[in-house]
RNA sequence: GGCGGCAUAGCCAAGUUGGUAAGGCAGAGGCCUGCAAAGCCUUCAUCCCCCGGUUCGAGUCCGGGUGCCGCCUCCA
């Protein structure tokens, strides 16, 4: 079965051919570097992780480029309230994400190239530009001219003369240097409010202009023309759109041949703000005891195009599915009965499992696969057809789609306090001598330090509630 | 005003090229258990926002309508 995914450029669920398989260049547009992620971006982030999981399991060799932005007016506006330099600010937040990206089990990217390392090639580009007669200036910035590049809207779909009328109607033109309210700014030329940051380049003193930092790093690390450009679908317009005007205009060929957008995230059915109370970070969740992967599962669990609605009703369902998936995993350890007796189903598993996530990223059918599974197994461990040949073989399906997703690893290991070891030895032994009201009460003790125990053919077992 | 998306059980959610509603959570009953827990079984949408149409047959295509949301301005 062929990968497909949806591509914004047509609208339309297309095979996946990559231009120099099994190369695949991705570039996934980072977070800006100023303050913690919520967990919005990081339902954009989880898909992406997703995406390039899914593609490496099926065997192509990626290269994905994440950018990190750490120049930009909102970085510098932070800066200026607050006295921190760019570099101190960016730096400290730049490794809040990837702790955050660490704690949620996202792989990491081949490459994070930061803005401000490539202030060289974003002005070779813009010098570029302008020799190709796609600029102008005003002001010391400089502007791309957008009735030079009359394909403008093929990703967002909008029209250009659309745009004028409604944005004339919008844009107080006091404030607008540019030609056309339209045109966005490649190089911003110095300002007072800018302060520190700045570089004096041929183009003049100033900083770069937001879009152009993913054109040239893309560009950079993955070649003019490359597979994959992902991100949430706000940033389709104006971001993506001017990446493509900029870099097309550039070089004369076609920038990507794939653009994937995720949704939103929602929280309690409205959109994500502080002044509503429903805005979250992971350090948030993490804080209210929540576990981790519980929080990878409920953010990626909806399909990737699907507006997502986080509540904490789902993510405690998460958790219940979470729980389920590791007592199974534990279960398959403790199989002590010799043989097999898994016959295919993990072969059948695996392939519905695959064949969701080569439509269009599938996660729901991809995670009910797996569901399936889990409960013919949990019936011939029931049954004593499953032996200790089969488990493992079900473990090691288990830890083959764990790669793709990160849901069905095993979790972290419990040690058991010896305190707690001595009141399930002494529980047994009052259940030998039929003293069941003692049996029941050490039990209550024990679910009230937080530990839950079961009692299987085998004895006792102890876990964290 | 322009462009676009979504509406499936209490909640989350999947449904290829139309063929007779995945999966998870929660709930109910049962098996197992000293009792539980875990696991398993049964049950939980005669119906997929509404109204028309095409068809032997539509959640799935066409037309109309209602509701919610997003983008057009920084935003994952």
């Amino acid at each position: 079965m062929p990968i497909r995914f949806f591509n914004t450029l047509t609208r339309t669920k297309e095979v996946f051919e990559p231009i120099a398989a099994p190369h695949v260049g991705l570039y996934t547009c980072g977070p800006t570097v100023y303050n913690f992620a919520h967990i919005g971006n990081l339902r954009t982030f989880l898909f992406e992780d997703l995406l390039r999981r899914h593609l490496k399991y099926r065997g192509y060799q990626l290269q994905h480029v994440m950018n990190l932005t750490d120049v930009e007016d909102k970085i510098i506006r932070t800066c200026r309230e607050t006295g921190e330099s760019l570099k101190s600010l960016t730096g400290r937040f730049a490794q809040a994400f990837f702790e955050d990206l660490d704690t949620l089990g996202v792989e990491r990217a081949e490459i994070y190239p930061a803005a401000t390392d490539h202030i060289t090639e974003m002005v070779d580009i813009i010098k570029k530009l302008r020799e190709n007669g796609h600029t102008y200036e005003a002001n010391g910035s400089i502007y791309f001219k957008l009735s030079s590049f009359p394909q403008y809207g093929q990703l967002s779909k909008f029209k250009l003369d659309e745009l004028k009328t409604n944005a004339s109607g919008r844009v107080d033109s006091d404030e607008y240097e540019t030609e056309d309210a339209r045109d966005f700014a490649l190089w911003k030329a110095y300002d007072d409010d800018d302060g520190a940051v700045f570089w004096e380049t041929e183009l003049g003193k100033g900083r770069p202009g937001w879009h152009i930092e993913c054109s040239c790093m893309s560009m950079k690390y993955l070649g003019e023309s490359f597979d994959i450009h992902c991100g949430g679908i706000d940033n389709m317009f104006p971001h993506h759109e001017n990446e493509i005007a900029q870099s097309e205009a550039a070089t004369g060929k076609r920038f990507v041949k794939y653009w994937l957008h995720s949704a939103h995230l929602f929280v309690d059915n409205r959109k994500m703000s502080k002044s509503l109370g429903n805005f979250y970070t992971l350090r948030d969740l993490l804080a209210k005891g929540h576990d981790p992967i519980a929080i990878r599962w409920a953010l990626i669990s909806t399909h990737y195009r699907q507006p997502s609605n986080f509540t904490f009703e789902g993510l405690e369902a998460a958790t219940e599915s979470l729980r389920r998936v590791r007592d199974f995993r534990r279960r398959l350890e403790e199989v002590r009965i010799a043989g097999d007796g898994l016959g295919e189903l993990d072969a059948s598993c695996e392939k519905a499992f695959g064949d969701a996530l080569d439509d269009d990223l599938n996660i729901s059918g991809a995670i009910a696969a797996v569901f399936d599974f889990i409960r013919e197994v949990n019936k011939l461990i029931d049954s004593e057809v499953t032996g200790k040949g089969g488990a493992e073989r079900a473990l090691a399906l288990l830890d083959r789609v764990n790669t793709v997703t990160g849901l069905f690893g095993a979790g972290a290991k419990e040690e058991t306090p010896a305190e707690i070891l001595a009141l399930v030895t002494e529980r047994q032994q009052a259940r030998r001598a039929k003293d069941f009201k003692r049996a029941d009460e050490i039990r209550d003790q024990l679910l009230g330090a937080g530990w839950v125990l079961e009692d299987t053919p085998d004895g006792p077992r102890v876990k964290k509630a």
